[in-house]
DNA sequence: CAACAAAGTGTGGTCGATAACATTTTTTTC
DNA sequence: GAAAAAAATGTTATCGACCACACTTTGTTG
């Protein structure tokens, strides 16, 4: 496994030639007769010759910065996690020379967003981690940061890969999935299952869509008579949450499962008539209302987006790209986590 | 977030003093008079100096080796993923001088293990991870690396933590718990239910023990009525295990739940009477045969301990600790990570 | 108060990669 | 074929921490 190291030293003695030219050689920097070098690639082949990125960066000794541009955690507590994410990443390659600034928006306001994507511009950072919540605006933002030559890494929110753009999130279609099989195995099959869309905002109407898909192609696939319908919340007051949910079940008395597609299932503690208290449902997100709900019972399982993981990769890539020239992956989706009131614990921090 | 950073050279600029004294006082080497001693450990604390790792990583230029002794993966593929992991950190570390090494032992020789010590030791490496799955032997090796000056960190089986030494693993006993919480949720309270041990391999009997005591608190603590049963299957002839199902299930025809406490659920597929068929079971670990059974139907839910990330994180410690002086953690727990046949997918590899 | 020991301090080379600059070799031009 | 231009190659300082060694200041002894 391991193996002996090479320095430009060695390589130039062993070529009988001087480290400038091999310098050259390894980073393509021309002005080097042919014979020259061939003869170096084909002792970088033969040694397989792996630079010490130790000096390098050294050498290189430049400080980097990246700027995180996520909602702002007191108005959307899901954003919370995030934050020890950044830290943990700013933590562990500062001593690299990559310095880390974040700057939060409100998740409610496009302009807030704009604003501070002209805040980040500003500081021109080497690179960006930021959740695109709002597409077209993100989209823009995107195009900005690439004619500042400045690496782009998204998480949360799809906004499109390639070039110097990368994507850290989850599939949600095969989230909906997920949500489908476990309403299935507790309840078993031929039944009639509710898809409860709760959120005011409208940046996450694909979100919710795409995981409502997924749910409604498990059950499609059952080809057992099952039944799908929707139900939309206008508004994620709590009493309005009780009262559209009796309305719902009066119309719909055989439902016999309920899947939030975000994280507002704890508003369905108390808000469920007594004929359907105690039905299964399958929520998102480990914030602390949905853990109590998933304590009492209201809530059987949550799918764990992991957040704080999320950023953690985000800043983690770009910090490594820029440290020690590591690729980007195009595109990270993460384990879907399937959380029960006995495992939680172990995904939080 | 980011903040300025100090170099020796600047703090002795700053003091008045050369950077060889600075360094003195950096590495307490003495012979520094109590005046200049003051005076740089006010400035180093003021503006809290961070040695830049990469220079200091440079100049002492080490290359350290890390023996990693596991089960061999040839005979009990449970192992398999652990190589990844070991591979993946092999890649990121190599680059900062750590050399990592493999050695397998039989899993069902303590000879083997034995002779995979001795031959690890006499390679005298600076670290050693290592899956302590004989426990004597185990504790001797441990013995044998402290008095020879090795760090070590183990995996997936407890030992001891403590000086130099780190544990990586799960709570044995939670998911042992959560099993019981996954059952109960798929079957309703006031049930009887099934603890089955199959594993010829004495080792794993702690291992077993342990989670069937998190399964049996799970159920203990509902006051419900529920009742636990638990039953050995003496080998693991997927032939004896039919007819020793079959016997059990004679003996106890009111069992509606089965908690496999190995890997080796995967043998109940056709093994189960035609009357108990499809009774719901949670087994343990992602190899092949327990994914197909999955999808099959014969396993509801899987516990996944993920090799991989216990190994990767084993490796992951012990070369920060070299490379970087970061402090290795005395016990890390992973997350217990619930599986079913809709998101097993990203749990693999 | 020399002479010497001990304590304190400063200097410069090293790790490996990098790139600016200096130097040598080859090619082109008249 | 000599001068000039272009191409190829060699040399060396640098990044920051570290430490061996050289050096200076203070303290001690006869």
């Amino acid at each position: 496994m391991s193996k002996k190291k090479y320095t430009i030293a060695d390589i130039a003695a062993m070529a009988g030639i001087s480290k400038g030219t091999v310098d050259r050689v390894i980073h393509k920097r021309g002005k080097v007769s042919k014979k020259a070098h061939e003869k170096i690639t084909r002792i970088l082949k033969e040694i397989d010759y792996q630079p010490n990125l130790v000096a390098r960066n050294l050498k290189k000794n430049k400080t980097y910065t990246l700027y995180v541009l996520l909602p702002d955690p007191a108005k959307d507590p899901y954003w919370a996690p995030c934050l020890e994410g950044i830290t943990a990443a700013s933590d562990e390659f500062q001593a690299f020379g990559v310095m880390i600034d974040t700057a939060f928006f409100d998740p409610s306001s496009i302009k807030s967003f704009n604003s501070k994507c002209r805040q980040v511009l500003k500081n021109k950072p080497d690179g960006v981690v930021f959740v695109p919540l709002f597409y077209q605006e993100a989209l823009a933002f995107a195009g900005d940061c690439e004619r500042n030559d400045i690496t782009l890494a998204t998480f949360n929110s799809y906004l499109q890969e390639g070039q110097a753009s990368s994507f850290i999130g989850q599939d949600l279609h095969q989230s909906g999935r997920i949500a489908g099989k476990l309403l299935h195995q507790l309840l078993g099959g031929d039944r009639k299952m509710a898809v409860i869309h709760v959120d005011e905002a409208f940046q996450n109407a694909i979100h919710m869509q795409e995981k409502e898909k997924g749910f409604r192609d498990y059950y499609g696939g059952l080809n057992d008579g099952s039944e799908v319908v929707t139900h939309t919340l206008p508004h994620k007051d709590i009493r309005n949450a009780g009262k559209s949910m009796q309305h719902f079940f009066k119309a719909h008395p055989d439902v016999s499962g309920l899947f939030v597609t975000t994280s507002k299932g704890y508003l369905l503690e108390g808000a469920l008539p007594g004929t359907h208290a105690h039905i299964p449902v399958v929520g998102y997100d480990l914030i602390t209302q949905n853990i109590d709900a998933l304590k009492s019972g209201t809530l059987d399982f949550l799918i764990h987006q992991n957040p704080r993981q999320q950023a953690y990769l985000g800043v983690s890539y770009l910090s490594e790209y820029f440290a020690f020239d590591k690729q980007i992956p195009d595109r990270k989706l993460l384990p879907i986590d399937i959380i029960n009131s006995e495992n939680y614990i172990h995904y939080l921090q």
